[in-house]
RNA sequence: GCCGGGAUAGCUCAGCUGGUAGAGCAACCGCCUUGUAAGCGGUAGGUCAGGGGUUCGAGUCCCCUUCCCGGCUCCA
């Protein structure tokens, strides 16, 4: 039989050749480092005899597959070290990961595991690598396999295969071996443990079984793998810098806010923070009014009909805040759009007037379960940068266009390159069939008609409507949602919304949510990490560290900071009594975009030397009405880089 | 909400198997008057998250509560 390599040539085999033995036809340095094998475009293990004819290409520590493999093969090698150390721990799934992988176990009663027992597992793991462990497949019958595992106690692993027979109508499934553990799993592997490199247990926590709350609560103990020693050294040195991008270091460090247990996941905005939110907010309403929206402000505290009749008592009440005035039972509004359509329905409405653009910065309060909160990404206090449009059915794409196209004018700004997702409708909804099917469409072309790639969110629709939402990913690749545009046919129909159409007749009109920040609150957080703390001059906290070179330069300095007030910026002079070095380190510390260095020289000649955040040297000298009006420029430009 | 871990001075952290709390930085007070990343000396600062228990004795051991961290579930 004969092999194709991908290089085109043909390779003759013997009958019943393997991935392996095609390996080492081809070299024996090649067959050391193989690791698995791709047969026709599906990764196999290098044991398997190949099929006549097959394209095949040998998989090695340098193909883009060969972490995921290795990542697999620790997540059986931890297994098996879990299964020695707890005799009676039951083993649930175990798959590759970004970044690493984890295992799921079912702990025996009283068996207390948590990080502190790493290292002994750890131990045991790399007794199995060490021993060179080779990974063996085996297809059996799945009335063999279940018999098998329910004689073990495995009950997981009887479902997993129970629900391979029923979804996919398996006949047979496979079994991996490497030394005394053995395992349910699809492959492939490569050939023994000794492949492993370079793995390190990570952490440990609490994870349902088939990610369902109302099941059972397994223990995962996540891991990584490498197929070198300095390649887990230089994660582990990347997770480390990613944590002091972290914003809830960083806030802490730049004195930006603080949270307190007397509210908890509620922050508490110091000037700093301030400073950053006002240019935000400015952003914010000078490119809303540019666009047609018109800025509302509406109560927090709303009668709880309102929330009966939009649905959100009987999805929402649990996570929401009521209280009663003078014993009439008021609801804080967790979401601004009851709010809004009260502005809508104060009036008659012609197709005229539409669309309608409402924007408010509105605070909304959700009482979000204590263990998801997550410093400025999850709050219970949220300032949405919210809008809500009402408009015809034939507007929909037109308006569902312009709020991406302004979404990503806005995130232009910062230099972020949002990911797409189009969620569907969940299970637990509002509205027909024929209402969502209208909705999805319009949102999937509106996306098209942008040439957008994105990915879909099947069931993850918001209760009323389909939305497009736009993720970040945070320092330490946590995917949060910040920008949403929201299809909604529904509460216009439970408020009875109208609108007087040219045929004279009463029509209903269609509202899209839309938020671009998400929430000042997430939206700050993810901008703190995206720069580490280094805001670009329009949006730091404080723009000029003035540093006097002695306390004789403090009058001076304090009228160059006066000049920099009055043109609109944000300085601030370091009057203590220290040396020049020392104040240009604080500067440094507090990220401070720009610092003056004012002495004798600059009081004498009107000039400023503006000295750049990292900038090593003395630098170039000017007027000091250039050096302002240039700063002026960079803020007004919103200028991205330094 | 669930599982696991944690909480010591303003901040970062030390405090062995229980014997009455410590460093660096910051703060404050002096001196120095400084030219592009830390000048020098001194002073003060803690119901060891809160509550209960064990013990002659608890920061340390046990229980409860609160908050935080890592995941899971949820996220209008």
């Amino acid at each position: 039989m004969k092999v194709t390599l991908p290089d085109g040539t043909e390779l003759q085999l013997a009958e019943g050749a393997t991935g392996g033995d095609a390996a080492l036809a081809i070299g024996e340095g090649l067959a050391r480092a193989a690791l698995a094998i791709e047969v026709n475009g599906e990764l196999r293990d290098l044991a398997r005899p190949l099929p006549d004819g097959a394209e095949i290409s040998i998989i090695t520590g340098k193909s883009p597959e060969a972490l995921e493999l290795v990542r697999h093969d620790t997540a059986h090698v931890l297994a098996a070290a879990v299964m020695e150390l707890y005799p009676g721990v039951k083993i649930s799934i175990g798959p590759a990961i970004e970044n690493g992988f984890y295992y799921d176990f079912d702990f025996p009663e009283g068996a207390e595991v948590s990080d502190a027992d790493f290292e002994r597992i750890e131990q045991k793991m790399r007794e199995h690598v060490k021993a060179k462990e080779q990974f063996t497949r085996e297809d059996i019958s799945v009335q063999d396999a279940i018999e098998k595992f329910k004689a073990e106690g495995q009950d997981y692993k009887v479902e997993l295969i129970e629900d391979l027979i029923t979804n996919e109508g398996a006949e047979t499934v496979s079994l991996y071996t490497n030394g005394p553990f053995t395992d349910l799993c699809r492959g492939p592997h490569a050939t023994d443990t000794g492949k492993i490199k370079a793995f390190k247990l990570t952490s440990i926590a609490g994870a349902y079984w088939r990610g369902d709350a109302n099941r059972q609560m397994l223990t995962r103990i996540y891991g990584t793998a490498f197929l070198s020693k300095e390649d887990l050294q230089q994660h582990l040195e990347l997770i480390e810098e990613a944590k002091k991008r972290d914003h809830r270091r960083l806030g802490k460090q730049l004195d930006l806010f603080h949270f307190n247990e007397v509210s908890p996941g509620s922050p508490f905005w110091h000037p700093n923070g301030m400073k950053i939110w006002n240019a935000l907010h400015e952003l914010w309403t000078e490119q809303n009014s540019l666009r047609g929206y018109n800025r509302v402000k509406t109560p927090i505290l709303l009668d709880v009909d309102l929330w009966k009749i939009s649905g959100h008592w009987d999805k929402y009440r649990d996570n929401m805040y009521f209280t009663d005035v003078e014993e009439r039972p008021m609801g804080i509004k967790p979401m601004n759009c009851p709010a809004h359509i009260q502005i809508y329905k104060n009036d008659r409405r012609s197709y005229r007037d539409l669309p309608i653009r409402y924007s408010e910065d509105g605070l909304v309060h959700r009482h979000e379960p204590s263990g998801t909160l997550h410093g400025l990404m999850r709050v219970r206090h949220i300032t949405q940068d919210d809008a809500h449009i009402f408009c015809t059915e034939e507007q929909i794409q037109d308006e569902v266009i312009q709020c991406l196209r302004f979404g990503f004018y806005i995130y232009e700004i910062f230099g972020f390159e949002p990911s797409l997702e189009l969620s569907t409708r969940p299970e637990q909804r509002v509205g027909d069939d024929a209402t969502w099917d209208r909705a999805e469409a319009a949102l999937e072309n509106a996306l098209k008609a942008e040439g957008l790639p994105y990915d879909l969110n099947p069931g993850d629709g918001a209760f009323y409507g389909p939305k497009i939402d736009l993720h970040m990913k945070d320092s330490l690749g946590r995917s949060w949602q910040l920008g949403t545009v929201q299809l909604d046919f529904s509460m216009p129909e439970r408020f009875e919304l109208s609108y007087t159409g040219d045929d004279n007749e009463e029509h209903r009109p269609v509202m899209i949510h839309r938020a671009l920040f998400g929430s000042f609150e997430r939206f700050i957080g993810i901008l703190i990490e995206h720069y580490g703390g280094e805001f670009p001059l329009w949006l730091a906290p404080v723009q000029v560290r003035v540093v006097p070179v002695s306390d004789k330069h403090n009058d001076f300095s304090n009228q160059l900071a006066d000049r920099l007030l009055e043109a609109g910026l944000r300085p601030h002079v370091d009057e203590r009594s220290e040396s020049v070095g020392r104040k240009i380190r604080d500067a440094e510390l507090a990220k401070a975009p720009l610092m003056w260095v004012v002495g004798d020289e600059e009081q004498q000649t009107e000039t400023v030397a503006p000295r750049r955040r990292h900038h090593e040297g003395e630098p170039e000298r000017v007027p000091i009405a250039d050096a302002i009006e240039q700063l002026r420029a960079e803020v007004a430009a919103r200028t991205r880089a330094e």
